[in-house]
Parts: C-alpha cells; structure tokens; sequence
DNA sequence: ATCAAAAAAGCAACAATGTTGCAAATATTT
DNA sequence: AAATATTTGCAACATTGTTGCTTTTTTGAT
C-alpha cells in the first residue's frame, strides 16, 4: 500500500512527501469521494489548510483524482480508477451520490450514455450524477 | 412582462417586493443560468447581499427556479420552465455548459435517459450536465 | 385611503471557504 | 553531504454564505 502510494507520485513526478502520501492514503482507503473538508478531519488536523488545497490542485491537475460536480455547493474529489492504473485520464464513468448516507461514489462500470442534442450543439463531456440510496444503504 | 412577474409571484404565496422582480426579471431577459455573482452584479448593486441570497432561497423553495450542478465551484440558477407554466416542478431536461462562452443552459427539449445501474442501487433523479459548444459559439 | 399586522429588506457581525506572497523546512539531485 | 528545487506553514487577505435584529415595505382589513 505504501509502495502504491510512492509509485502513484513518483509516476506523475510528484515528490514525496507527508501531506501527499497522506492524502492519497485516504483516498485509496476509501470507496466514496472525499470534500475538502473531509480531509482536513480525517487527516488529524495535522496539516495547513493551504497545504491541503494544494495538495487537491496538484492531484487535480496530475489526474490523480477528479472533481465532481453537486448540486449542493461542495466539491468532492474521487480517485480516478482509470488513471491510477494507466496514467491516462479516462472518465466516462457515472457518479452516484446517496441521499440517505450522504455518500458520493464512483460507478466505473456504468459507463455514460449517449446524449441526443438540438443542432448547433457539440459535446465534449457529458457528466452524469444519479441520486438514490446506494447497496450498503439499502441491505 | 411586469405582469408576468406579478403574477409568478402571487402564484407562489410571495408578495411582491423590488428585490424580488427585479431578479426574477433578470431570469426571464435572460436565456442561460445566472449564478448568486451574476445576479448582484446585474442588479445594478442595488440589492443587499443577504436579500440576494434570501431570494434565491425562497424561489428554489418555491420551485421557480432550481439549481444546476457543476465540476467548478459555483452555484448556478435557472427558471424552472415546467414551474413557471404550471405551478409544479418537473426537472426532466438536462443542462449544457458551453466551454466558449461558459453559459449555462437548460435544454428543456432534450430528455434525460435511462441508466442502467448495478443490483443494490436506487435511483430517485438522475443530472445530467453536458459541456461542449453552444449554439450561438458554433455559429 | 388609512391603519394594524405580517413579511421582507438592510445592516452588522460573524463563520466558512478559498487565495496569495513569502520565509522556513523538506525532498531531490549531484 | 551539499546545492538546488520543491513544498510546507504562516499570516494576511478576499470571497462567499449565514444569523439576529431593527427598520422599512407590503398586505389585508377597515
């Protein structure tokens, strides 16, 4: 796991470094999305909150990880599956959010459908958020 | 128009104040989503900052308008068109982003569609968010 | 039209969230 | 192990959103 964590920023010429490997620890332990807030709890309050958004930036921009976008204000970030494996960004993938345990997931096998639009519009990205209540919610 | 206004308004129970028809008449001159920003901007700085907020909260309550969710950080609003004619709130039409002019659009036209999900989730509402070119930009 | 009651606006103060510049600390490279 | 490059933490600030309370406006009844 540890060695995961090192390859994944070495990978993407990122040092090592504490807040970093933490970070990301908490997201490879984790199967939902992570808020900003969320990781400065988690983390123990041991780092700046600076450090932490830059922290997000930087995985942002790597391809690390990947915002999504909600209704509400916050903005949740999740692993990206396909790139942790191929350094290559791919999301094609839907996100679930659960409106009984607040959860936000990733559904990597979902793959998002085809949308007929009015002429004159052209797509680039098509991004699908489904509410409902999740499987550990639901058993 | 004003009548228009006036009239969404007792509608909803609200009673007809400046702040309130002047930013639902900026809803209706205008064709794409306004955010919070937008809206104090255009108003002419005429409004309180609260006010501001307290009216788009009581239009969302009342289903005038709905937010549309994005990858970035802001909150943007739209009239709800369903609403507005009949006093009742479907959201069944997708949102498109253009990545050129960076307006918000409902497209009231184009369906949401069917998603297939894995066994064990439920869906109450599914958003659809496309980003491309609109209209107007490809023109 | 006038007045009383109800609702909304505006103000002030605050809380949360996000950003920037810079000096100190840490990681990388040689 | 030292020099360089990068990252962190701090402080200060900007933006965004919230809450309580007083004044103003709207509404509804007379």
């Amino acid at each position: 796991m540890q060695a995961d964590i090192r390859n994944i920023l070495k990978r993407n010429q990122l040092s090592v470094t504490a807040s970093r490997e933490k970070i990301l620890h908490l997201f490879l332990e984790q199967s939902g999305a992570l808020a900003h807030g969320d990781i400065e709890k988690r983390a123990g309050e041991k780092f700046d909150r600076v450090t932490v958004y830059r922290t997000l930036q930087t995985f942002v921009e790597k391809g690390i990880i990947h915002t999504i976008p909600t209704a509400d204000n916050s903005v949740r970030y999740a692993l990206c599956k396909d790139n942790c494996e191929a350094g290559h960004h791919h999301d094609q993938h839907i996100h679930f959010v659960c409106s009984h345990c607040g959860q936000t997931f990733c559904l990597d096998d979902v793959v998002t459908p085809e949308i007929k639009l009015p002429r004159g519009y052209s797509t680039n990205h098509i991004e699908v958020v489904v509410n409902g209540i999740c499987r550990e919610c639901t058993a």
